[in-house]
Order: structure tokens, then C-alpha cells, then sequence
RNA sequence: GGCCCCAUCGUCUAGUGGUUAGGACACCAGGUUCUCAUCCUGGCAACCGGAGUUCGACUCUCCGUGGGGUCACCA
């Protein structure tokens, strides 16, 4: 049986691509019909976030990518004595040793091996002293003298010259164990049979095969993903603007969307679809196809594959409307009534913005057309086919046959064919006069039609706004 | 700097010795005899360089070059 886990640190609103490693760990075991579970890693009490436990559990939540122990993750801080009795287990195989050295030997250690270009580590300056441990002492491993290889699943074979791997510090002189120890003695302990984990650990992996079998565990299998890279090319980090989990969910980024971004991402499904939902990735994914290279992060496609998802919401209204913002949600119902053809207001609107927005967060803002005047810009008035004389011909054409209307007809079919007899009459193009009725009307360039928009209005209202236009543009 | 990993359009990628090097995003043009969007059609655009191996290399080997990662009592 297949088992994975996802090991966080709590230190605060997880990195994309710690979880776009989680949910490879996720598929990879669902596929194989095995168990994904989860592991706190919170053994570095200087950078410990007490709330970062939840946000961890309420994030694999909402992206639907649920470890089997959820509600009871291993948590690393509270087995201190398990490690603790395993480090004097190796002290005892001499398999490990005591080190006293102290911290500013060490660091004139690296300096002076720094200027003279030498590879910096541990000079093995207590390696054969056999000290006695003493609280307050470290415990360092000592890697034996044999060349390293293993078999990664996404990049075959990887090996290590001995010479090259220093004599890690497994026990911290506060009782705590490095992530080495800790990680080897749990996955052992969770039965975890593949390691799923971000690159940046393939250099130490030696140190873990080698712990591992002087611990005298079974084998484990590694998977070594590619990180994410940001634009210009180096390792996506905050200076790169969003790269928390939590915010991509508060700028209004469906769950499913960043699923399927985040496969697409460094894994290839050997077809040309690109869609898929949580269930298509577990039914396809396989290690085999996880690129070496990583990725950059392209938030363009991420939008567009998050408005595919948003488009395939429009059959869901009903939870759609339990993702917008609370505000927009309430607007929704307050103006919501039936139209003629039976539609509600509420469901046309759905129709018409969704398909006009990257994220839902942009929502409001469409709304917002409809209690607040528009700022107008007068370039962008005129539509980029026409002129400044005939936008102005299309509004005072509009303007005043607008008039002749009744208050009780002002609705979409009278206000749309009001528009196509402006078009014929003055000769113009449809664009000519939908266009900058439209932007008068809403102030954006990507809004629902004019006709819907001056219904909702009302009469008085879209003839305002029309006046408005045209004092901008004289 | 040592060690490790990697290298196809701007970006994500397909391709496993013989292809007009395919798809998607972005971008551009056109269409949907109603604007923007949605949708559809078309276009632009790539094998890092040099040696080898071979009848034949994007595909295999080596050497460069470039990029990334890592060298903590952080994970």
C-alpha cells in the first residue's frame, strides 16, 4: 500500500509551492489507491505560528485535497522524547557522536574555509573524542565513507561522493531534532513508502538514505518536484507579490482552478485537454510524467483557467452565489425580481458578468456600476473604430429619442431596438453607438451589454449618465 | 566557490533517431450580418552552443554555456 504525506512548518499562510507539492503527494496516492496523511514539522520553535495549524488544515480543506488524519496530524513537538531516545540509540551504535563545539567555532570554521575557497562544513572536530552527552550538547551524524545512489522517481538515478556530505547535526542542544532525524524517525513511524518533497531536498536526501539505514527502517522511495520560479526566472518568493495559498483564495481564485493549475504546472497529462477537476488529475497522475525543469508561475493562464471554471459554476448558481462577496451576494437578492421571459434578474446578471471576469473578486466591481456613477475617461469613450463626432452624434441621437420613450417601456428590447434605429438613421456602425453608450453607462470596457445595464438603471439614471458622457468628450 | 539538478515558441508543455517540430496561455487579425466579454477561425513564434555516434539527430554521448537548488543547532 502507497503512502504520502504532506509536512508542513507552521510558519504562517503556506507557499503555492509547498502546496502544489502537497497535492502531488495527494494524487500520487489516491492514484495508487493509498493514503495521504498529514505531519506538523513545527521543531524550530523560533519561527513557530500558533495559527498557522489551522490555516494549513482550513486550506487542504477548501482545495478538497483532505489528508486521512486531518483532525489528528502527527505533530513533531510533541514526540521530542522519541527522537531523543533514537539519537542515543545511534550514539550507542556509534553511529552518531557527541559535539560540543561551540557556535562561534563553527562560524569562524565556515569563514576561514570560505576565503579559502573550500566547500564549507563540519571539520569532524569531535568526531573521535567520544564525548559523553551532556544537555546543552549537539548530536552529530557520522556519514560513513561510501559513495551514495539512489533512484528519485521523477529524475532516476542521483548520486553523492561521500566527501561531499558533512557530519549533520541530528539532536539541537535544546532537545529538539533537525528535520533530519525528525522526518526519517516519522515517516518510519507513519509507514510513509514515497517521499513527495520540493527540491530543494535533493542535495541533503543522502544524509535521510543514510540515517534511515543506520536506524535500520525500511527503504523509502523519493520524489524530488521541481519548485516554482517566479518571472524572472529565480525562486518564486513574496517579493514576487501573492505567493500564499490564503490569498490567491481571497482575490476570488476557484479551489478547482488552482488545482488544475497547479497539476498543469510541472506535471503533463499526455493529452492535449487541459481542463480537468480533482477527480480527472487522480484518475491520470502519475510521477512519471512530472517534469525535471521547474516552472514559472503564469498568473495569465492561471486566470484563464480559473474563468473555465468559473464559466462551468454558471450551471451551479446556487454555489456560485456562496462564493461571491457577501455584499454582492445581498445587492443580488435586494434587486433580484422575474423578468417576462420568466428569467430572474439575479440568474441574467450571474449570465452576463461571470463570463466578463478573471476572479470573482472582481464581481463587486461590476455590481458596483449600478449604485455609483462612472468615472469617464473620454479616449476611451470613443470607440477605437470611430470618431469623436460621431460618438457625440450617437449619444444626442439616443439622448433624445431616449425621451419619447414612456417610463413604463424602458426595457431591454425598446432601449435595444431605440439603439439600432440610431445606427440606421444617422448611418453609423453598431460599434459607433453600442460602444460608447455602453462605457457611458458602466465606465468600463468590459461590462454587460447597454441595453441590460440602462434597464436596471431606470430611464432617469442612463440619461444622466449619458449627459454626463457627453460633457467629457466637449 | 564545492556539490547536486535542469535546458523545445515570451510562458506552460508534447515529442524518445527519419515530424510541414504538435497543443494551450499571452499577443495579432477575422468571424459570430449588435459594442466589450464569452464562443469560433486563422496568424506570429522554439529545439542554448560545439564536438562526436549514425545513412540520418530536437531526440544518444562528451565538453562548454546558461539557469536553478544546496552547502545552519531553518525546514
Amino acid at each position: 500500500m502507497v503512502t504520502t504525506r504532506f509536512a508542513p512548518s507552521p510558519t504562517g499562510d503556506p507557499h503555492i509551492g509547498n502546496i502544489r507539492t502537497a497535492l502531488f503527494a495527494y494524487l500520487f496516492a489516491k492514484h495508487e489507491g493509498g493514503e495521504f496523511l498529514l505531519r506538523i514539522e513545527d521543531t524550530d520553535q523560533k519561527r513557530y505560528d500558533e495559527k498557522s495549524l489551522q490555516t494549513i488544515k482550513d486550506v487542504l480543506t477548501w482545495l478538497k485535497i483532505e489528508p486521512e488524519n486531518l483532525e489528528n496530524p502527527m505533530i513533531q513537538s510533541k514526540r521530542l522524547d522519541i527522537y531523543k531516545k533514537e539519537a542515543m540509540r545511534l550514539l550507542e551504535q556509534r553511529d552518531a557522536y557527541v559535539c560540543n563545539c561551540s557556535k562561534e567555532r563553527l562560524d569562524e570554521l565556515r569563514q576561514t574555509q570560505a576565503k579559502s575557497g573550500k566547500p564549507t562544513g563540519y571539520d569532524g572536530h569531535c568526531r573521535d573524542l567520544n564525548l559523553d552527552f551532556k544537555d546543552g550538547c549537539v548530536i552529530r551524524m557520522k556519514v560513513p565513507n561510501e559513495k551514495i545512489v539512489f533512484q528519485d522517481l521523477i529524475r532516476d538515478e542521483v548520486s553523492f561522493d561521500p566527501s561531499t556530505i558533512d557530519d549533520q547535526i541530528i539532536l539541537k542542544s535544546d532537545g529538539f531534532p533537525t528535520y533530519h532525524l525528525a522526518h526519517v524517525v516519522d515517516d518510519n513511524e507513519m509507514q510513509v513508502t514515497h517521499v513527495i518533497r520540493s527540491e530543494e531536498w535533493l542535495p541533503s536526501t543522502p544524509k535521510h538514505i543514510i540515517l534511515n539505514k543506520m536506524l535500520g527502517f525500511r527503504q523509502v522511495r523519493y520524489a524530488h518536484v521541481p519548485v516554482i520560479l517566479s518571472p524572472s526566472g529565480g525562486k518564486l518568493s513574496k517579493r514576487d507579490g501573492a505567493v500564499g495559498i490564503l490569498s490567491f483564495l481571497h482575490h476570488g481564485y476557484l479551489p478547482e482552478a488552482l488545482i488544475n493549475y497547479m497539476a498543469l504546472l510541472g506535471w503533463n497529462p499526455k493529452t492535449n485537454e487541459e481542463f480537468f477537476t480533482l477527480k480527472d488529475l487522480e484518475e491520470r497522475f502519475d510521477l512519471k510524467n512530472v517534469n525535471k525543469a521547474g516552472a514559472i508561475f503564469d498568473q495569465k493562464k492561471l486566470d484563464n483557467i480559473n474563468r473555465a471554471h468559473l464559466l462551468v459554476l454558471l450551471g451551479d448558481k446556487d454555489r456560485l452565489m456562496t462564493l461571491i462577496d457577501e455584499q454582492s451576494a445581498e445587492f443580488l437578492k435586494k434587486i433580484d425580481r422575474e423578468l417576462p421571459s420568466g428569467q430572474s434578474v439575479k440568474d441574467v446578471l450571474l449570465e452576463l458578468i461571470v463570463p466578463r471576469i478573471d476572479k470573482l473578486d472582481e464581481f463587486s466591481n461590476h455590481l458596483e456600476i449600478f449604485v455609483k456613477k462612472p468615472n469617464l475617461d473620454e479616449t476611451i469613450l470613443v470607440f477605437r473604430k470611430s470618431t469623436k463626432e460621431n460618438t457625440l452624434i450617437a449619444l444626442n441621437e439616443f439622448t433624445q429619442k431616449a425621451g419619447e420613450i414612456p417610463g413604463e417601456d424602458w426595457i431591454f428590447d425598446q432601449i435595444k431596438a431605440l439603439m439600432e434605429a440610431v445606427v440606421e438613421q444617422k448611418n453609423l456602425s453598431n460599434g459607433d453607438v453600442f460602444w460608447p453608450i455602453r462605457y457611458a453607462l458602466s465606465g468600463m470596457e468590459k461590462s454587460p451589454p447597454p441595453e441590460e445595464i440602462a434597464t436596471i438603471l431606470g430611464k432617469q439614471e442612463t440619461l444622466e449618465r449619458i449627459s454626463r458622457a457627453v460633457e467629457a468628450l466637449q
